[in-house]
DNA sequence: TATGAATGAGTTTTCATTCAT
DNA sequence: CATGAATGAAAACTCATTCAT
């Protein structure tokens, strides 16, 4: 199961962990819940794509949601694994990335990776978001425990070099966000048959965002 | 009924049109659809809420489906409203804006209001359209048929003025709706209950987009 | 409907109250139940043998308990209905009962009819209490509350009178209640083939009943 | 597992005859059994309470059934053992009982132990009675052939000595095993918690069935 | 036109039983 | 012997839709 590398990644497990009938389900249940939704997926359809018996889903999922959180919880962390890195903000600091630029560069490539892998998983963390507050909450409580300290710190950092606008950190940190999400949304959800240029338009992307927020 | 004028301004029909039932079954549908999703809202559960009884619902639309599309296709209509308007172009074109910028403001303002006032319908019409295919497929024409067309002559136009870098149109295009739907998005959608300076941030929003385009 | 008066009496409801299916359910419901059991009827069955469809049943009771709920509530309070109306004790006082035994007679035979006619329902109740301690509570409180009580001052009214042995009242209403509730249970649950003649074995129970409480 | 002597005594077999694990089955069994019913207890909730795997059960009973079965069958002997004594009729008439009172006071006290120790067990055999034919089937066969056949001959007997009132013997075995079971279902399963005093009550309780029955 | 009882196909979930390890 | 993953049939329950009133 070479191919299932990138489900192995997601979930953050070694391959013995998981059995093959299990990956089967929750690979089904991925691609099921990003196309038709969560609600609107019956557990019988998984299993039948998953080549499994209904009740084994729910030996493995307790229930429905349960499995719905298996697939969105790795999600949800993976989605802002850059700042839960231990080293990522001292990377910034000692001169790893000397301008912002190099920083929003970085971050950029990676999370362009990593829509471009998890795609699937990650339209699910999205759609399912604005239906269930509990997801909604967690991602909440991450983004602003794990990820916005740590942004928040790097853009003032930029701005005391004097490579920022003096802006509000909380916008400057909104705009590159927006800017990066806005085209990963628009590549990968929105427009995904547009014949793009990726490298360039992401050059682009990046110029743009450089000269809005420079002082 | 006067608090439900958004409602007639959003279906655009005129009050006697819709008696006081369907109002309730549109009012109840668009907030449950908003809240839980199409898939997972029950017609008994809008009947309830609308203080209608179930089979009334099927009166005025044949399948659940169809009330969907009864609340679906004003908003996606309203969502590009602006450049439905036959003398949108001629407006930008005959010095009605002088700018880009006061193009975008106005743009940006208008798309504000529209959002803010239509919100629940809006969070509908988005949702759906990732498992709906005919929904997307809908907003997509529309989109090009009618915005797109339109976008690039204005922006091609402050293009020759020498008022926007020279970057593809469709790029100009993306990054400006990018911008201004990324502050909307956060605004109403992901961060509702921030403590917003609208004002303030719309008028950053717009400094960060200018400079981010100009020549 | 004229053969189903007992099931309106059961219920204490009018005729108009309940449609055909709901009586039909009802019906199936406590045949079923009696003979195999809560747990183990389904409620296919019991739409099957009601002639109606399983999304019936679930439309007039919310859950299957709801449904037991219905059949053993009333037939809980027919239990004791006897000892529920009004003038019961005061029939006792103003020597409407001369005698112990004649109250015992009263009793003995209202039961006795009771039982004969509601049987299967009774039968639901008895064995579905054991394993449901909300019904039992219900049981033992209306007991208590109304039964027990009322019991008791009939009990010391004859033992003032010289008539009962001057056992505690407990004692006496205990062995009164065990000897016809073992008669009824003998003759209509655990030999309910054998060839009872009911007027000379209740005579038989009744003489020696008396004859073991007298002073 | 000295303190599962009750079980050894209750399936009649010897230590080594049953392993642990079966042990643990049968005893959660019997518990949950009495108190959730049969048709409402998992076999996986047998298993976890025992302490084994689901597949364990079935490899000692082959089915669920089975299982009740060697529950309940050594509960229903146990229930009639006396009279299956051999020299049981033989004490009686060669002057080990003097009087019927005698007699009736051995079983009592004998029954009422029986019941005190095996309690659940005796609750899921009358529970279970109800709703399986082979199981009712079974009791009436072996109280026909062993019980009662004796009961007559032992209250025959005291007839002819004038002790017992001349009513017919079946009437005599019902209202004693009706006044010894009423007092001890009142006792264990409708009142348990009530501060018997077991001693005295059962001694009121002979007081009354033999003035009863006297001649 | 509005109602709401009725439906039956479909949903999630449970469970006794099997079988490879 | 013991295990526990896997099964599929059946359970309780839901729901969009119909139709007689």
């Amino acid at each position: 199961m070479d191919e299932r590398k990138w489900l192995f990644d997601l979930l953050n497990v070694e391959e013995q962990q998981l059995s093959e009938k299990q990956l089967n389900i929750l690979q089904a249940a991925i691609e099921m819940f990003a196309e038709k939704g969560y609600a609107a997926t019956s557990t019988s359809e998984i299993a039948k794509r998953a080549g499994v018996a209904e009740g084994t889903i729910f030996r493995h999922y307790k229930t429905k949601k349960d499995l719905l959180l298996a697939i969105v919880k790795p999600t949800l962390f993976q989605s802002v694994a850059p700042f839960l890195a231990k080293k990522f903000v001292k990377d910034v600091f000692e001169n790893e990335y000397e301008h912002y630029e190099q920083f929003v560069r970085a971050v950029f490539k990676n999370r362009y990776e990593f829509v471009k892998t998890y795609l699937p998983a990650i339209r699910v963390l999205w759609q399912e978001m604005a239906f269930h507050s509990d997801i909604k909450v967690q991602f909440q409580t991450i983004f602003i425990n794990h990820v916005y300290d740590k942004f928040k710190q790097i853009v003032e950092h930029f701005q005391q070099k004097g490579e920022l606008a003096l802006l509000p950190p909380e916008t400057i940190i909104r705009l590159t966000i927006t800017t990066i999400a806005g085209f990963l949304a628009t590549r990968f959800l929105i427009m995904p048959d547009y014949p793009w240029d990726d490298e360039q338009e992401m050059e682009r992307t990046i110029q743009f965002l450089m000269n809005g927020l420079k002082a």
